[in-house]
DNA sequence: GAAATATTTAGATATCTACCAAACTTTGGG
DNA sequence: CCCAAAGTTTGGTAGATATCTAAATATTTC
């Protein structure tokens, strides 16, 4: 998990990816592209894309599941979105508008960034739009210091 | 001023608009260029563009001036600015950073999440790049009601 | 007024994003 | 085992951004 910077992924592919890591399965293509809005082709495409860099295995035909490299990134891009929308929601805004507006803002904020807002914000366990997941290796989280 | 979004500049246009403005007179060309390292002739055609979105007064070959409309939208940019460095330096960054990574950010932000957000922080004056200027018609700043 | 300087124009390159249609391949149910 | 449905590949469109070089043009300066 060194080096990440939060932006590898384009915001439509990082969508894609927190997608595919909320369902329970293996993930098809025709689901995205319904989900999405979008023809099959695009989301063939991005998968394409997303399997190259390292966050999917594709199987053509089968659909894609995350690689263990993709669950971590999945799990910072919700962690991210969420600890955005906590601090929207604490500029008055109300759960939904947080929600919505963190998925314009979140592409912007770096790895980094977003681990020392987490670390001010006290690790806060719940966001507006779901749980905030904290993982020893992934923030200055507590019990991550021996 | 109604209708700003926040998005109408790229946020390289958004930088020379700004520069534009904190300039005291009539800007040139080369100077742009030399503040920002690009050739002369990627300024040109950048301040056409600002220029034809109504922000600037383009003389060519004498420099550039903001319109009313392009005061107006330069202040905007830099309170935005200003209020979102001002946001991460309550997070934990150095005043430094905070401008750093507010730069990164700024673009996203609309104009209506700035004014909910200024609200929010109580229509602060100053933040860790300078001063936040209010207007009596940008937010809803106080005096803003009769 | 000519040389030096500044600016603009024109023409390109490059990258990224996102998207679709059509042709082709695979799968899976019957 | 075949065919329809699902999925994929290919190739193309489109727009935005940002950049540069080189040539043309304007301005300034001496």
């Amino acid at each position: 998990m060194q080096g990440i910077t939060g932006q590898e992924l384009s915001s439509k592919k990082a969508e894609y990816l927190k997608y595919i890591h909320m369902q329970d399965d293996v993930v098809k293509t025709t689901e995205i592209a319904v989900h999405f809005s979008v023809a099959p082709s695009t989301v063939t495409k991005a998968l394409t894309e997303i399997a190259k860099a390292g966050y999917i295995e594709h199987t053509p035909y089968h659909g894609v599941k995350l690689t263990p490299h993709g669950v971590e990134y999945a799990r910072f891009l919700i962690r991210r979105h969420r600890l955005v929308a906590l601090i929207l929601s604490r500029h008055g805004l109300e759960p939904e508008e947080a929600c919505r507006e963190a998925r314009k803002l979140e592409q912007c904020f770096s790895k980094d960034l977003t681990d020392r807002m987490c670390t001010s914000l006290g690790h806060p366990m719940m966001s507006v739009c779901g749980e905030i997941e904290h993982d020893r290796r992934c923030c200055g989280s507590p019990g991550e210091r021996p």
